[in-house]
DNA sequence: CACACATTTCGGAAATTGTCAATATGTAAA
DNA sequence: TTTACATATTGACAATTTCCGAAATGTGTG
């Protein structure tokens, strides 16, 4: 797995994508529950869908889904699509190797 | 010690800025003897000197000092002067910091 | 198929960043 | 104090990023 620090650090650096990410480590505490598609085994763990996130972000569907695509460019966030929803989730290796990249080669 | 993690993230997210970072981690095997001020105890440890940087980078001094600017801004360096000469280096308490942070609260 | 809804893409105005040359400041040496 | 050099600041302009509304795309439902 390699780091693209540039890519990473302009996706970071940006308060609700920050917020988001934060958001996302408690899906539970932080969004409603994710019932778009009830046929398919889709609950939080798949991640959580863009217009929870939206609202929670206050922001235009267009800039939040701008603002998921960087972070997942980044590889900071996986997505997934069932149906009409994309249900994006973190990239926990990703938020490791980041770590471990500051600790050792930054 | 509590980190702007937008700053950071901002000072971090430039290629030239990245690389001043990486380059302070060996100062020795990176840059020349700083013999600016020879009364002084000043060697690496202190740090190195905007025009070493500046010569390595190969950018103009404005723009240089400037990057230098940012990241101690962000905490990311430390700066001494002596004499004619500013000395940069890492403030690694801070690096240290960013890796806990991301572990921990990211 | 036609509709409704979730999401993405596109186009553009405003704000920020990158970069330099020119200028200013600070300091040591002559 | 005059000069020379190291660094910092300023002003300018190009490039990039932010963010929105509008339009386009994908998908389940009637």
């Amino acid at each position: 797995m390699d780091i693209d620090m540039i890519e990473i650090s302009k996706a970071l650096s940006n308060e609700t994508r920050l917020n988001i990410l934060k958001w996302l480590k408690d899906p539970e505490g932080n969004f409603p529950p994710q019932g778009g598609c009830l046929s398919e085994p889709v609950d939080l763990k798949a991640g959580v869908c863009v217009s929870s996130i939206q609202a929670k972000a206050n922001l235009s569907p267009s800039t939040v889904s701008n603002y998921l695509d960087t972070l997942q460019r980044a590889g900071l966030l996986l997505s997934e699509r069932h149906g009409k929803w994309t249900y994006y989730r973190r990239n926990e290796e990703t938020l490791e190797c980041l770590a471990e990249y500051i600790k050792t080669e930054l």
